[in-house]
DNA sequence: CGGGCCCTGGAT
DNA sequence: ATCCAGGGCCCG
């Protein structure tokens, strides 16, 4: 499911093959795609068909085109989109393959080339989104030009391979929560970009089990976990992501092999990489957790909890 | 802050 | 036929 490593993979992948194109049309398969698009379909077409992509940028896990009219002045809009869990941008030129199914958008560039949004269940979504100044005025995001991002992605955090994101800020964050740690690393809205998978791994790697209260953290260990989720999502970044079967490729249409690499997420029952002990899964916030009963421990309560 | 919902298709 | 996967958002 696209995390923020797919998602970059995807950026990197469509960034030469997009900047600098223009697009000359625009094709609506499935209208439910574009559910977040103010004025549907036709606004969108008229906000597209004759601009050029200046950026592809990313924050977390929302990727955007910078646009500008054909005088090169910026639109003041940006195309944002959303991969959901099962959502692929794939680039299509004349004479390669050719993915019709569960195809719902597709954008033609004055090469003749296509980007095609494909989203077999619908949690994605393609929609403009008006440029706004992020809050603290730094680089807005991985491959934008400057402080302006969508502000449909404006409340999102800053993620773990932003230059500009403060890591001992975010690690203060997560101790003045008390709710389970898992439950932090997944809120968008304090550290962006972690997903299922990669906050089972970088629990796993830094030992702790995915329900101590983030109040339970010390500052060494809340930033020693951040640290972990950052390096875990380098390494699946350098294979290319995580694919468990053909819903995650890149722009394309291959797979990541990060998944062969996986120490905790989808392992239950399996022996643990550092300690031999069966994986375990438990269900929590309607979500699975994957951790070793031996080497992730509760790092215990602080005396505030237990009062 | 937890739970339901949006969706589809593959597994059971 | 039913269950499950899951990111983000909305609801209470």
């Amino acid at each position: 499911m696209p995390e923020l490593p797919e998602v970059e993979v995807v950026r990197r992948g469509l960034a030469p093959r997009t900047v600098g194109r223009t697009i000359t049309a625009l094709e609506v398969l499935d209208a439910r795609s574009l559910r977040r698009q103010d004025g549907g379909e036709d606004r969108l077409r008229a906000l597209l068909v004759g601009r050029s992509m200046t950026a592809a940028a990313r924050r977390g896990k929302f990727l955007w085109w910078r646009l500008a009219e054909a005088d090169g002045a910026e639109s003041g809009e940006a195309l944002l989109a959303h991969l959901g869990m099962s959502g692929q941008l794939r680039l299509v030129t004349p004479g390669g393959p050719d993915p019709q199914r569960h195809r719902r958008v597709s954008l033609t560039l004055d090469d003749g080339a296509r980007v095609d949004f494909i989203d077999q269940r619908l949690f994605g979504g393609l929609w403009s989104s008006d440029l706004v100044e992020a809050a603290d005025r730094r680089l807005a995001a991985l491959g934008s030009p400057d402080a302006l991002l969508p502000v449909d992605a404006a409340h999102i955090a800053r993620d773990l391979l932003d230059p500009a994101l403060d890591l001992a800020e975010v690690a203060r964050t997560l101790r003045g929560r008390r709710r389970a740690v898992k439950s932090l690393l997944l809120d968008q809205g304090i550290v962006s970009g972690i997903g299922n998978i990669y906050a089972d791994e970088a629990l796993w790697a830094a030992r702790v089990r995915y329900d101590t209260p983030g109040s339970a953290l010390s500052q060494r260990t809340a930033l020693a976990l951040l640290r972990a989720a950052r390096a875990v999502m380098e390494r699946a970044l350098d294979v290319g992501g995580t694919s468990f079967d053909a819903l995650y490729v890149n722009a394309q249409g291959e797979p990541g092999y990060f998944a062969r690499s996986l120490a905790a997420y989808g392992r239950e029952g399996e022996p643990c990489r550092r300690c031999g002990r069966f994986i375990e899964r438990a269900i929590s916030q309607g979500r699975s957790s994957h951790y070793c009963p031996r080497c992730q421990r509760s790092t215990g309560v602080t005396r505030k909890d237990a009062e």
